[in-house]
RNA sequence: GGCUGGAUGGCAGAGUGGUUAUGCAGCGGACUGCAACUCCGUGUACGCCGGUUCGAUUCCGACUCCAGCCUCCA
């Protein structure tokens, strides 16, 4: 197993602390708003890490955290006049919805960081004990970044480099402008924990220092995130981390790459994003998870109309080749899953594990035309494939008559029409059965002749 | 300015020191009453300039351009 290693900046030989164990971690979601495309994209790549390391016969951990105390929620629940509880539970089931939609699977541990608070403070403590951070007038608690002896290590920073830098928050109360917030002391009013420094509440950087070694120890395997969270996010976990254990915090740190509209990063802050939702409002969700998986997960991608058209004709691909075929366990040749895992085995190369399982569609298509063919294996080969990267799940003809939109006229009115064309056929009256099927076409409905009789799809 | 990553055929998107990625679209053929689905065949594609090499899209160097991070952001 091949892993690009953002800390090292090349791909290396993955080998667990623990043999036949992996403990990962991804940084998720901030509970303010809807999830938008880009953690889409997360949760699809590391749901599809997951599944093929649990395939390949690993016992995986995997945690996730989720972010429901901070300033935006703080603010946002204010603009809804709503209490802070009832705008993240209601944004964590409507992620929940977005991801089981996706078919993406739930990690084994959600940790929120407002039911970590004591570890949080007591990792400030440490880190105060030892001198890496310290409390401020204002009831702040800093962490001080000079302090520790490899910062910038996973970004290749230099600090006299980034003091340069105008953009860092000069704020009185830090002893020096590149140190960062631990612990935010509450202005009147605002949510609060108690702690000895006063009431407040954590940073950001330290909740997933204090969650991860929490759920997974000191060092662990895999740590995860979105590509925007290398700096200073991870460099900031890092340095809490490592300071206050002592111990060296992770071995592989991966990130997914963009999602950009219009050749422009997708973000929050920039007010281009689209959810998940109202993506899902028009496409069907197995188009979406292909569009993700259809690129490396460190390549950046360029959402738009066109490249979801592109995913749903390649799913229907291999949906037309699994249509009409009942899938079942049999002998098929194994060069196609060998190549499939020698691709997920090079840094999880999804791009290539497709091309695999095309030409084992290409390979059922032949199998369906050959009378003594083994359409049945090689569709049972092919769904179980597909399932590692968490396709195939549908019907054929569900997908096929896209279950999502509804349909011009009922089943069974388009039954009775291929009835009546089927009969116009055999009376040879080629006329009367082409006009039938042009009036269905006109309304998206296609027909498909073969040995066993007509079916049907949805052109969309 | 600093740090990362990238530039592949009409589009999307992998990969490789010499031999087919793959999908969509196109073209020719087969199947079909005609289609759809499918099958077979079909593309001197690797940003630019040098270097290494018998040979480079693939390695090395310069250049141009693009993206991400350096500020809350997946």
């Amino acid at each position: 197993m091949q892993i690009y290693n953002t800390l090292t900046r090349r791909k290396e030989a993955f080998v667990p602390l623990e043999p036949g164990k992996i403990r990962m971690y991804v940084c998720g979601m901030t509970v303010y708003d809807y999830c938008h495309l880009g953690h889409a994209r997360v949760m699809v790549a590391f749901d599809v890490i997951t599944r093929f390391l649990r395939e390949s016969g690993y016992d995986v951990t995997y945690v996730r955290n989720i972010t429901d105390i901070d300033d935006k929620i703080l603010r946002r629940a204010e603009e809804n006049g709503e209490p802070i509880q009832a705008l993240t539970h209601r944004m964590i089931d409507a992620m929940h919805e977005d991801e089981s939609r996706l078919n993406v699977l739930r990690p084994d541990q959600e940790p929120r960081a407002t039911a970590h608070i004591d570890d949080i403070v007591t990792m400030i403590t440490t880190l105060i004990d030892k001198g890496f951070a310290y409390s401020a007038e204002n009831g702040d608690v800093y962490y001080r970044v000079r302090r520790f002896e490899g910062y910038g290590k996973l970004n290749n920073r230099d600090l006299d480099e980034m003091r340069s830098g105008a953009r860092i928050d000069v704020d009185e109360h830090k002893e020096d402008p590149l140190d960062f917030v631990l612990w935010k002391a509450a202005k009147p009013g605002e949510a609060s924990w108690p702690s000895p420094w006063g009431d407040g509440r954590p940073g950001w950087h330290i909740e997933c220092s204090a969650m991860s070694t929490c759920c997974l120890g000191n060092t662990f395997d895999i740590h995860g995130g979105g590509p925007d969270l290398t700096f200073p996010h991870h460099e900031n976990e890092i340095a809490q981390s490592e300071a206050a254990t002592g111990k060296h915090y992770v071995n592989t740190w991966m990130h997914a790459g963009a999602v950009r509209v219009d050749d422009e990063k997708m973000s929050k802050s920039l007010g281009n994003f689209f959810t998940i939702r109202e993506i899902l409002e028009v496409h069907d969700p197995e188009v979406v998870r292909y569009l993700l998986v259809a690129s490396h997960y460190r390549s950046p991608i360029n959402y738009s109309l066109a490249a979801l058209t592109d995913s749903r004709k390649s799913l229907e691909r291999f949906y037309n080749a699994l249509d009409g075929v009942t899938p079942e366990a049999g002998t098929v040749d194994d060069r196609f899953a060998r190549r499939f895992s020698a691709a997920m085995e090079d840094d999880f190369n999804t791009p290539e594990a497709l091309a695999a399982l095309f030409d084992l569609t290409r390979e059922l298509n032949r199998a369906k035309a050959d009378e003594a063919g083994n359409e049945s294996a090689l569709a049972y080969e092919l769904k179980r494939l597909g399932a590692v990267l968490g396709l195939f799940a549908q019907h054929p003809a569900d997908f096929l008559r896209g279950v999502q939109g509804e349909l011009p006229m009922s089943e069974t009115e388009i039954e009775a029409q291929i009835a009546k064309r089927r009969d116009a056929k055999r009376a040879r009256d080629f006329a009367t059965a082409d006009r039938i099927r042009d009036e269905l076409a006109a309304q998206g409905i296609i027909l498909k002749d073969s040995r066993e009789g007509t079916t049907w799809v949805v052109d969309r």
